[in-house]
RNA sequence: GGAGAAGUGGCCGAGUGGUCGAAGGCACUCCCCUGCUAAGGGAGCAUCCGGUGAUAAACUGGAUCAAGGGUUCGAAUCCCUUCUUCUCCGCCA
């Protein structure tokens, strides 16, 4: 959520910058808005003051055994407009409120413009492309032989799940296992389990509502209200410190969480229907961290850095983007995208999404610090400024191993940094 | 699931209709005193949203005592609903 003050302030400017993020702000409707709403609150309170003073007075009198007749009187002469004013107020809050919860981040400066991901800039190409001398497959076929198996997922639940069994159950769990120890041991993030349901709060908190809600999924429960599964960690990570003033000595706060995430892929049929590139179940090691906000733009370059090291200890050849004003995300400042190369596609695919959030989810949780003189921050509380990034997405880490790692006669090499998990083996082979 | 009890500021904890945003204590900040491992004195110290002002300082209004509704001129205090926590019983991994 932006701040309505730099709304009320800056709204040509805010209008403008949202513009490079193809997104129209309606100034003109705002202004209207926020006329009334500037004379209705502001006459609210006038009224208010006043009956607070006059029951003041009343219980005075009273207390001194006097009449107090006269001030009784007067209230009640405020009472009728009062209360229209009480009912009007709250309803024309929320209607801004329900415009500004709808309005995407600005754009930082540093970021490219552009209306789409041809926009898109590549900062950095990590490894080569391993040469074939072999016709390659896909993880799809790759995987029939190793117990990645898509029909029964089928029979089971539907389309765009998958079922893993024996070795390729084993490297799932492997790879997820592997990415939270290098977070904790070299990365210095504490480790977190959480709910993987969550109530609408916590989904406003991070942006996914009101906007998003038929990306989700949701559970109702026999009392009509319902939750949500979350779609990242993301979601209940941030959640930590919603409505929290953190001690700035504790910060900054990083956190990294595997979970399943769940998403409908409303308004994707179609795409990526091969395989599990795009499920509504998949697994993701998430990293998250609240920091201090002159700290978030180094903080968002590091955390970029703790995904990259995956990949680079899977040795799998990615680049690093930077993604245009545009084809960002609602609730980010900043987003970088690694893609890993997926020889079957012979092309880099998304296996991480890197964002600065700034204040934006902050703003919306009331997630504050508060300073003090050993930071050199003392006084008020303050925003933080929240960032995170998968660290990797597992189901796309898995796919990326089997393509790259395959060999002629259908095994997989397993990469030297996961052996230890895979009990020591060197290879996947048809079990 | 059943029966009871309770939810107050960063923490503990008073407060059962009126001058209470809220005593007292702890923690914290500043000042003074003292001087050696600890103590004494004084002051300050909630958040959110408005108004005037320079998106400052300052002044000022409103709201907030789990959340939402109600009664009342006036609610932390009375009534209703919901949520959470604790104790006992039941059930369960």
């Amino acid at each position: 959520m932006l701040d309505i003050q730099l709304l009320r302030n800056n709204l040509a400017q805010v209008a403008e910058r949202l513009a490079t993020r193809g997104v129209t702000l309606d100034t003109v409707n705002f202004e209207a808005l926020e006329a009334e709403r500037k004379s209705l609150q502001t006459r609210t309170q006038e009224l208010q003051a006043k009956r607070n003073t006059l029951s003041k007075q009343i219980g005075i009198l009273k207390g001194k055994g006097e009449d107090a007749a006269g001030a009784m009187a007067e209230v009640a002469a405020l009472k009728a407009e009062l209360e229209a004013a009480e009912v009007r107020l709250p309803v024309l809050l929320a209607e801004m409120e329900e415009i500004v919860a709808t309005i995407p981040n600005l754009p930082h400066e540093s970021v490219p413009v552009g209306c789409d991901e041809t926009a898109n800039v590549e900062v950095l190409r990590w490894g080569t492309p391993r040469v074939f001398d072999f016709p390659v497959m896909d993880h799809v076929d790759i995987g029939a032989g190793l117990g990645l198996d898509f029909e029964t997922a089928v029979k089971i639940t539907g389309s765009r799940f998958a079922l893993l069994k024996g070795g390729m159950a084993r490297l799932h769990r492997a790879l997820a296992q592997f990415m939270l120890d290098v977070h904790t041991t070299e990365h210095g993030y504490t480790e977190v389990y959480t709910p993987y349901l969550v109530n609408a709060d916590s989904m406003f908190g991070t942006g996914q509502l009101p906007k998003f809600e038929e990306d989700l999924f949701q559970v109702i429960r026999a009392d009509g209200s319902k939750l949500y599964l979350i779609p990242t960690a993301e979601v209940p990570v941030t959640n930590i410190v919603r409505g929290e003033i953190v001690d700035a000595a504790a910060l900054p706060l990083k956190f990294v969480c595997h979970t399943p995430c769940f998403r409908s892929e409303a308004g994707s049929y179609g795409k990526d229907t091969r395989g599990m590139i795009r499920q509504h179940q998949f697994d993701k090691v998430e990293l998250v961290q609240m920091v201090m906000p002159e700290k978030s733009g180094e903080s968002h370059e590091a955390l970029t850095g703790h995904a990259e090291a995956i990949l680079q200890k899977l040795e799998l050849p990615y680049r690093k983007i930077v993604l245009c004003s545009g084809d960002m995300g609602f609730s980010a400042a900043k987003t970088y995208d690694l893609e890993v190369w997926l020889p079957a596609q012979n092309t880099y695919r998304e296996i991480s999404s890197c964002s600065n959030f700034e204040a934006f989810q902050a703003r919306r949780m009331q997630a504050r610090f508060r300073g003090d003189s050993a930071v050199g921050k003392p006084g008020k509380p303050e925003l933080l400024h929240t960032i995170n990034g998968s660290g990797l997405a597992v189901g796309r880490t898995l796919v990326a191993v089997l393509e790259n790692g395959q060999n002629a006669d259908g095994s997989v090499t397993v990469p030297t940094a996961l052996r230890p998990y895979m009990g020591g083996i060197e290879k996947l082979t048809y079990a």
